[in-house]
DNA sequence: AAATATATTTAGGAATGGCTAAAAAATAAT
DNA sequence: ATTATTTTTTAGCCATTCCTAAATATATTT
């Protein structure tokens, strides 16, 4: 088993861009730019070129002078617990709070940094080990790994087909407002009741009970685990 | 009405400063040296010349060289702010999440600095608005009013006298341990069964049930709301 | 009141994380 | 293949927050 314990702390800055590239990255498939990192971290390029020697001397990521960065294993790892954080901090706000959907990601991004094995340990267990957050996006397990669900855009099903809502593309202010709105919360069970050839705009059948229309573009946002 | 709004913002050092400031003035009463302050930060001399400083610019102390500093209005209401929110930290930690006493310090030490006025508001909600935290000291509400309660150490109650425990002066692991060993929490209803003369130890009924003995060096640690 | 001791401040430096401007490398276009 | 464009890096600077060492002010002794 290897000695690897004696890891490098890493701030909340390193943290931060970490996550970017992971995110950037697709999960640690591609290869990221300087200027990608930069736009995504709203900073300038040179301040990235600074920290991304900085994350390849700590190892979490690979870097070669003018050819983008390649996240590590150990930075993946890193970058899991992150989001894992993050994202529990999410269902804490919305589920115990009363936060709503469009207000939670500012604060979450403050929490995902509190350093606390133990609290993240308690937190999960408080919410009943929950695997998505209210976004429907996956909570890593402890060890960094997600059981994804298959799941297919809204305006991709057909006439009589189920299932229920468990994320959306788009998750704007906006957007979520309005889904709040309409009540297509997420977890709730829908049925396509039609869809309309001419523009695909659909109908749908919300938790058994409330009939609701959908252009094709708003159902496009909507991604839904089938059943 | 004076037009204050425009606070500048305080970093987290800084609010620590300021809040071991506080303490140390005994909530603004005394004047508080350099070299007690850099004791209680753990810090150097010259770096708290540094701080107070600054400090002083932002009008939170009021700072004459080599004469120590004096605590502000404005400084003082921060100050309880940020108290606040520690405390109400540790209640979350203490009655949600299962932390034991003596573990909820320093997690509450990063929570306190995270920015979202909503979010103190709906967790003083979600913990049904207390006025004290786990050790007993009271929570400043949110305009930074402190409802202390009138207290008496333990060993200086009489026999037959009852009370609840409501705070402890000696706030170490090692006591807190030992008072959760023999069942002697915060909340617990006591009365004076017996007090022995010639060396002021004690015994105390708890709960209406349990029996405890105990010297007068640890009742004297023991704050007590009496009934 | 002078000498000594203590407390506090200043000076100068390090690490972090940001910036601008200029140089250098890689990529695209002719 | 050479020029032009874009991307990335380097160099140099700023603010924060810490440090050590040295200077200076205050407090205490004698």
């Amino acid at each position: 088993m290897p000695y690897n314990d004696l890891k490098m702390e890493l701030t909340t800055a390193e943290e931060n861009y970490l996550k970017a590239i992971y995110h950037l990255s697709d999960g640690g498939k591609k290869s990221v730019s300087t200027n990608d990192i930069a736009a995504e971290m709203k900073t300038k390029p040179a301040s990235v070129s600074d920290m991304i020697r900085k994350l390849g001397e700590k190892e979490v990521i690979q870097y070669r002078k003018y050819y983008g960065v390649n996240i590590t294993e150990d930075g993946k790892r890193r970058a899991l617990q992150t989001i894992r954080k993050h994202r529990l901090w999410e269902v804490f706000l919305v589920e115990k709070l009363q936060f709503a959907w469009d207000e939670v990601h500012e604060v979450a991004e403050e929490l995902e940094h509190i350093q606390s094995p133990l609290l993240i340990q308690r937190l999960d267990a408080y919410l009943n080990f929950p695997k998505f957050d209210p976004h429907g996006d996956p909570i890593p397990d402890e060890f960094g790994d997600v059981r994804a669900r298959p799941r297919v855009a809204l305006n991709e099903m057909e006439i009589d087909q189920t299932g229920q809502i468990v994320a959306v593309k788009d998750s704007s202010a906006a957007f979520l407002r309005y889904l709040d709105k309409v009540g297509a919360y997420i977890g709730a069970r829908i049925k396509v009741l039609d869809k309309v050839e001419f523009d695909g705009s659909l109908e749908i059948l919300v938790d058994q009970k409330k009939t609701l229309f959908m252009s094709k573009d708003v159902a496009g946002n909507i991604l839904v685990l089938q059943s």
